[in-house]
DNA sequence: GTATAATTGCAAATGAATAGCAAAAGCAAA
DNA sequence: TTTGCTTTTGCTATTCATTTGCAATTATAC
């Protein structure tokens, strides 16, 4: 956790602890995309008496705060991951895998659909759904 | 549901029963993205001892035959809607309206993304968040 | 330091979604 | 149409991610 994090922190008037430190470093640590309970398993790496439900409580914090994103990769639970990459994802319907790719749209595309239907657009969330190289091949080979 | 509909319960070995007719008449009939309870509640008017599993049951078969999609436009539960309309979907974060609009890609930007990651892309999942328009002036008109 | 309000850990609760099971019903073949 | 087999249903109980209540702890302003 950097300076400019505690600033946003303050800014939102939330404390800074050691906990949300802990947590907002293994993210940024590992870098791309994690479920709650990996986070709990790392940050417990440190801190053994971390509970689960601080780690909820960070991620609704940190992402009320704008640091962190709240992502639907799968069912069954989120993942989450810091904000401002700005990236998109390419999920692989056959083994999970997921892709990140930049975002292929051009200001001038995104202002002419928000203006077509008088939105502000504050956010774009696009991911690509498929098959990935090596699922193709196993299909392939699995059918012959 | 309509003859087509039957064809595909049949052909992925699924038998046709009134509750899976009830259900999806209802989604066609109300167009547009529902939620599981209010799936149920929709058709409970029509057979009030549909079971909410039945529901679960049958959105998961439809989702399986590909007839409907789901979507995770808001947290905490999902949506579906009737497949095949391939538009995406503008969320108002003001007062969470949903407003539908065409693909604005192109075959080309998609095969070439798909190339350029090795991926065979079988399906795109776009949102946009921001704020409507009577929500922004409702924003401005308290701020003054 | 001290006061005080936010935060934590723990345990219990919530709520969407799933699973188990006996009874009911679809459907293929006779 | 009846039979027989299998799927499906409704009910209930269960799962599992996430949330909440609460007393104890701690960050931060003064």
């Amino acid at each position: 956790m950097d300076g400019s994090d505690r600033k946003i922190l303050r800014r939102v008037g939330r404390r800074i602890t050691p906990q949300r430190v802990l947590i907002l470093e293994a993210m940024r640590e590992v870098g791309g995309h994690l479920d709650a309970d990996e986070i709990y398993r790392l940050a417990r790496q440190k801190a053994p008496r971390l509970s689960l439900s601080t780690v909820y409580r960070t991620l609704t914090v940190l992402k009320e705060a704008g640091v962190i994103e709240e992502l639907h990769l799968v069912e069954g639970h989120h993942h989450y991951e810091i904000k401002g990459e700005g990236h998109h994802h390419l999920i692989c319907r056959g083994c999970g895998r997921v892709v990140e790719f930049e975002s292929p749209f051009s200001e001038r595309l995104i202002r002419g659909l928000g203006e077509e239907h008088d939105f502000e657009i504050t956010r774009i969330r696009l991911d690509m759904m498929g098959y990935c190289a090596e699922c193709r091949k196993k299909a392939t080979e699995s059918t012959e």
